[in-house]
DNA sequence: CGACTCAATCTGGTATTACCAAAATGGAAC
DNA sequence: GTTCCATTTTGGTAATACCAGATTGAGTCG
């Protein structure tokens, strides 16, 4: 735990302290002698997690731990370090995730340049490349599905949908480890991307809606035991 | 500028430093002196800078500033610390926050609660007497919109849409400095909530769709010179 | 026993000082 | 003009000290 990033294992240990503490964290001196680093590094990584409000510093108090709070933020700096998120976090993510791409089809349909078309078309070959190897295609699947977002020429919204795709890379290479899933999901890209080339938004839309149904309900379906929304 | 958060001016100063340097920003030492506060509190500002790829910090060579990088993050930030966007910035925006709220007004049709629709009948209420008084409804205008996304009982969707709220609220009061733009707000306000009563998807999305219209064309009026898309 | 009081303690907020080692710099030597 | 090396600069990290409000707990009073 030197010289490396210690955000991640503070943050952790805070979630930890907080559930078995009721809220209350340990203090930057406790911290700092339990990380063995110093408080002004404790201090750093706190005003980080402030901002994205996992916690909140009182002065002269204490340093609480926002339970519940599931800020965008948040969410995707927990999934960049590795720490679970609830399956509520989750299915709300899927969710959203799935409103973005919908409409990332439709749009790229419209908007997508000759450089987009190349880029798609670069990485369905490298994915036919991959499957003739028998390899699994989770890192061509991530760059795919960014690749239409990114032709919408919005960065915002490729910044969003990116954020995105860090909360679910684990599971993705789980996903991807079943050959079938491999070549479903490559048929599926190749049909959307026909339907791009076409520039045919409602078809683009329409086969992303069905290919999302395919991908994602294998997230719900790790999750049944907590009911969805209600 | 004492005892409160230096962390906007830091930024504000890097961003013009950085314009008139090339990218490049004043050392920790020299900003710790510019502001006269400590080199510590300089780095706590650093690190949530850097959290929200605003910045680079590169050991021991020096702080550069993330050009054009339009991450979700960063522009909420710089939303809520006043420091204008661009252009493209701003359109980029409109257009992803248009596509949340519509399919919001959607879900929310299906999924409100009747906790929802008392406080949606709640803002319609102070709406109607801020209107009578002769006063603008900006702060209940986002007050109407977040609840509709609130009411699609997803937390994180709703974490997102704040965010876009506080991207525009400066240009929200000017817009409602207008009675006429108040009168009608409200009207389509109404209807929204009519359609959402009888859990009318399409409906609500409609009207939805057809209320941002008008109200984000006042945005993307006041950019004009740069030309949308495509 | 309970409620109140007040001093000791804890805590975040801030500043100062000091080292380290790698990067950047600038001038000397070729 | 190029190469090379010593000096300076810079971010990274630690240790220490104070402040003042919040917290706590012991002691006191009713």
């Amino acid at each position: 735990m030197q010289g490396q990033e210690i955000l991640p294992a503070i943050a952790a240990h805070l979630l930890d302290s907080a559930r078995a503490n009721g809220g209350k964290a340990p203090s930057e001196r406790d911290l700092a002698e339990y990380f063995s680093v110093s408080r002004g590094q404790v201090r750093e990584a706190l005003a980080i997690l402030e901002s994205m409000q996992v916690i909140e510093r009182r002065a002269k108090s204490g340093i609480y731990v926002n339970t519940d709070k599931s800020g965008f933020e948040a969410m995707a700096f927990f999934a960049r370090a590795g720490i679970p998120l609830e399956n509520r976090q989750i299915y709300e993510a899927v969710e959203v995730r799935k409103i973005h791409e919908i409409k990332a089809a439709e749009l790229a349909a419209v908007r997508a340049t000759d450089e987009d078309f190349e880029r798609l078309q670069d990485v369905l070959e490298r994915s036919e490349q991959r499957i003739a190897a028998g390899e699994g295609i989770d890192a061509l699947d991530q760059e795919f599905h960014l690749q239409i977002v990114r032709a919408t020429q919005n960065t915002l919204f490729l910044s969003i949908c990116t954020s995105f795709y860090e909360l679910g890379r684990q599971r993705l290479e789980v996903y991807f480890r079943d050959p079938e899933r491999n070549r479903k999901s490559h048929e599926e890209h190749k049909q959307i991307y026909e339907a791009l080339v076409k520039r045919d938004a409602a078809l683009t839309s329409a086969l992303m809606v069905s290919h999302l149904r395919g991908v994602m309900s294998y997230w719900t379906e790790l999750l049944e035991p907590h009911a969805p929304g209600s």
